[in-house]
DNA sequence: GTCTATATCTGGATAGAC
DNA sequence: GTCTATCCAGATATAGAC
């Protein structure tokens, strides 16, 4: 009975998946036009295409080795991209980190917060941006480990940004416990610690991708265990079916 | 009451300090030691404080900025020995890296599994564990940190062992889930997942230390935290005060 | 727009003075 | 034992042909 109700509702990973891909062209397609005084090529569709190659190699490459090790020689030959093509998307090595990361944190916004409306109840609130945000670190799983893992060779402004970014994600969560807890809905435990601990769980998805993967955990088992560990541990009374 | 037996028995953080400190001085003696054939100092007093050096201000500098960005010269001005007093302690960069890996994964072991005795409850053990996790990390926060960004700059072979003593401390919390289980302690919930989660929230302290700072939360707060909520989570009935 | 060839610079590593 | 000076590989970045 609840499950069916549950099945209507609960969003679908299969569909968010392309929705990611879709975003990513068009988020290249506004870096394009944004960054034309840098990027000296003039037609769209070349343009769109290589730069989607070159951020899409970048990641693979980064993650492998990192960005710092990854020579534009290395980047060059993994992407078909010759030296001076690759100059012609970006004027440093430094402004290609800028533009990946600046690029990841838009879809972030774009999608993450899309799926929450206000009227929810703060458990399905919950419920939903922890499937929502599990879904989109696994389809932007590339994205989400090098922005995790590259933070320290950002300048410190970039730094910054990224500090808030990771910052501002976990104030929704304690905002939803909050409301929660004002409903009787949840304990009355720290919830500054609490969100962090939600955080941390997320991002352990993503960080430690391999562990999960070699043991053939899904995303979505992924996100029921956690909906359900931390209900177990934060709601008033038992968790509801 | 319960809190005056808890107190008499609980490990407490401040000797945890000490003892770490000590295990460090001793741990370059005995790397001193075993590389005599790459270590060109003979005087023991000498080499052993400059060694202690140098580690500490690569830890320092590398978790600034990456280890890999981190120049030798950099090394080399921060510390106040000259490049070719750093390469007679070491025979290339990468020896650095690995003799820290390895010093750090020693203290580990020593200090780690001291403190856990096997007539202890589940339940017992795995508060302890929990406790000895943390305030470890955190007293050996930069090795840790360093530990975890700097795995993928390691050889494969390093790599390896790095992620083998990962796997190795989420197992230790699978057996005491698992004995836990057993004695109906703990509810039957899936125990990898279950130490997954546990080990993630212990990285979060090492991890994320400058938000922990900034919010000014200690390991000791940190760590009951850690422990009510995981508790709140597996317990099969209400926790034990 | 894309390539090849090349200039320039950075940083790891070593030799030899003190 | 420690320092300075230097070598050289490898990386970023650019110029100019096609």
């Amino acid at each position: 009975m609840e499950t069916a109700a549950k099945q209507t509702e609960k969003i679908c990973f299969d569909t968010f998946r392309q929705m990611a891909l879709l975003s990513m062209e068009e988020i290249c397609r506004e870096i394009f036009h944004e960054n034309q005084q840098s990027i000296k090529i003039k037609k769209e569709p070349v343009a769109i295409r290589n730069l989607v190659n070159i951020f899409h190699t970048t990641l693979k490459l980064s993650n492998e080795k990192g960005f710092h090790t990854m020579s534009l020689r290395d980047l060059s030959s993994a992407s078909g991209l010759s030296m001076g093509a690759l100059y012609s998307y970006f004027s440093s090595k430094d402004e290609l980190l800028e533009m990946i990361q600046k690029q990841g944190r838009r879809i972030v916004g774009k999608v993450l917060f899309d799926h929450v409306s206000p009227e929810d109840s703060s458990l399905k609130k919950m419920r939903t941006l922890i499937r929502v945000h599990l879904y989109l670190t696994e389809v932007m799983q590339p994205w989400f480990y090098f922005a995790y893992m590259e933070t320290k060779n950002l300048d410190k402004i970039q730094r910054k940004r990224s500090i808030e970014s990771e910052l501002f994600t976990e104030q929704v969560f304690h905002d939803v416990l909050l409301e929660g807890q004002k409903e009787g809905v949840y304990k009355a435990i720290d919830s500054t610690l609490t969100a962090g601990v939600i955080k941390a769980l997320l991002q352990d998805w993503y960080v430690k991708r391999w562990k999960y993967s070699r043991r053939h955990i899904s995303v979505e088992a992924y996100a029921e265990f956690v909906i359900s560990f931390v209900e177990s541990a934060i709601l008033a009374k038992a968790p509801v079916a």
